[in-house]
DNA sequence: TATGAATGAGCTTTCATTCAT
DNA sequence: CATGAATGAAAGCTCATTCAT
């Protein structure tokens, strides 16, 4: 087996110990979450585990890494720059429910990582991640910001509420349709993002609402 | 001393417990959280906490409770029945901001509880919870409902769909109010309202984005 | 029980604890003496030693001092310091010996916290160890010294050299006493003091010898 | 290549994989050394050091051996056997401190394998080793028992007392040789020698002292 | 022969819970 | 009622040893 084969198997190993670590700690959150559970599921020894990771938090901060990572590359190929703002902001939302309705797991993990109370054991890690989670709610931003400027998005709102809530309205319906645990779902996507466009872009009110 | 002020005193005893744990838990999370610092923070031996409640599970149960039950009655005596639905959904949204900018150390915790991985161990709190949190759901659901009957909202969106919009929105401003750390944010509390309250009525669209 | 029976109880469960350890490194020697003998030596469940002491490092730590301590209190209470330097270093001798004698587990523990070699990674001990160790050689300096001066002891050879060979000669004289296992052999400790103080005094030459 | 070759390459390897294992066992003592130190330190993998050493005891054990080997095979050569007795044990101290002076390692291992205390679980490694010491001290004794015959040494001293007297002059020499650290040390052998033999002859006593 | 990834028993340490005072 | 010392199950992690390649 040449060099390069036995590197791509180690980071195949890699790849199935953080997936079983995502299952256990998607269930569990960080701390009840036993490294004994993850080698179980991995169906490896302890030992092994530390070949591959430095500690338990490392194991942690790597699988979230991945996940981020996934998702990053998820959503660049889906994205095309050069569409119009608001087609941009309904991919984002788009590549959001997709990829969480597929991996439903990952959704859990992220829920206890962005919390960031219980993260001030674990600052490296938290800091890492909060960039790339400010880095979408940057990214954002700056498509709303183009968008007022081309004429797609009123001006009278702050750039900042506007992402909150994007940014609340997806994250939302990604954590209910964790919740229901309905397997099928995953159909709705496309309905769901188009229901968010809407009240996102014209609203709920109707006409004494608009008063 | 009558049994009933001996009562109070031990409901006395039993809030400033929770208002201990309350903190600790907030800032750390379920599992990281030392039984120790609790009664540390409370002022209490540590056997004195087992006379007031089963177990730490219990101590967490009845402090989550007791938030929920404080922001309840928080809402329900800020709340008009009378008003119009749209009135009621912006109260709805500014109780809820308001609690959470005077009482930072609460959301953290809600957080916590409201994801359901973390408690696969712990059923029965967690229907408990989710039985509430479902029940301001289902509050705003007939809201939304009223107000669609009453010409405030508009009728081509699912009700679901909105109401899942409305608390993410608000359920999003409270997060990144939480990680801000910005001691003077609750004066834009009510700005904030507004803001949410505009999106979701009226949407975000300029003229190219009515296309 | 007042708070000062209560302080004075916590101490003698400290050094219960500290003797049951005293045992244990002295066979073993500290890397391979496990946590769970020493509780069990001393009675104790394993968490109750943690309240005692920070780690392992530092029951290990506390349990030299202790020793230490006790040969250090037992000298001084045996040493008549206007005595002449002849005498001091007699008796010098004769509490080490006795003490190792009534105290066999206490020298192996000794000779393992004296061989730096175990000890780079428990540096702040060596530290302190190594200067009470010293601290015992600037001692038997200093009595030398005075020796010189008073014409006890002669002049042309260095005061280094004169203890290091007397520390060597009761040292090697109380390892090889721990080795015979001998339990009779305390009785012999005042033999063993004369013939170490009759050759460093007068040396072992015969009439060839002194050529 | 020959079978004799073979065999010597064999036995080369095997010497170095000691010579490195001395270094790793020098520093750290036996518990805290890693085999994976050694293996680095040698170069070689972990499963080759499994294939010329039953497991780490044996590699200690072999070390050890190898070293003792050393010293004895440096002894043999320095020491002329027609010699006086006084000469023999002078050379015995002087191809010691020489030795230990010029393989500082060497004595760290030596005093971690003499404390017996260590070595309870070693059993047969250490009578082997307690042999070997034994058989130096046994030398020493018939040494000074001819001394004593040919009218070199004082016959009112036990010969044992003489032989720990001196074998404890010599051995503190050493370990206070290792402490320092100083370079330098090595030049001066011949001087502590000189300084051990005028003690162990003539004694220290000036007129007073010989009262 | 040489390798080094995999193993798992065994280690130190923590912490929710109990109970004699 | 209140205390806090004692408990021991369970956690994270290490490392001597094995074995398929």
């Amino acid at each position: 087996m040449s060099k390069t084969e036995k590197l791509y198997d180690k980071e195949k190993k890699r790849i199935n110990i953080m997936q079983a670590a995502l299952k256990i700690f998607s269930r569990k959150g960080y701390s009840p979450a036993a490294v004994d559970e993850v080698v179980r599921e991995a169906g490896i020894a302890k030992g092994t585990l530390y070949l591959y990771f430095q500690d338990k938090e490392d194991l942690f901060f790597s699988t979230i890494m991945y996940v981020f990572d996934n998702l990053a590359s998820n959503m660049e190929s889906n994205i095309n720059e050069s569409a119009n703002p608001l087609e941009i902001l309904e991919s984002l939302a788009f590549c959001q429910l997709q990829f969480f309705s597929q991996n439903r797991d990952f959704f859990g993990i992220f829920q206890t990582v962005l919390n960031e109370n219980l993260l001030s054991t674990h600052k490296k890690m938290f800091n890492e991640i909060l960039k790339k989670k400010m880095g979408l709610l940057d990214y954002e931003s700056k498509i709303v910001d183009r968008g007022k400027r081309e004429g797609f998005i009123r001006k009278d709102i702050e750039t900042q509420d506007i992402v909150i809530s994007f940014d609340g309205m997806v994250g939302n319906t990604i954590k209910l349709m964790g919740c229901s645990g309905d397997p099928v779902a995953a159909v709705n996507v496309e309905n769901r993002v188009k229901s968010i466009m809407k009240i996102l872009l014209q609203g709920v009110a109707d006409k004494k609402g608009w008063a």
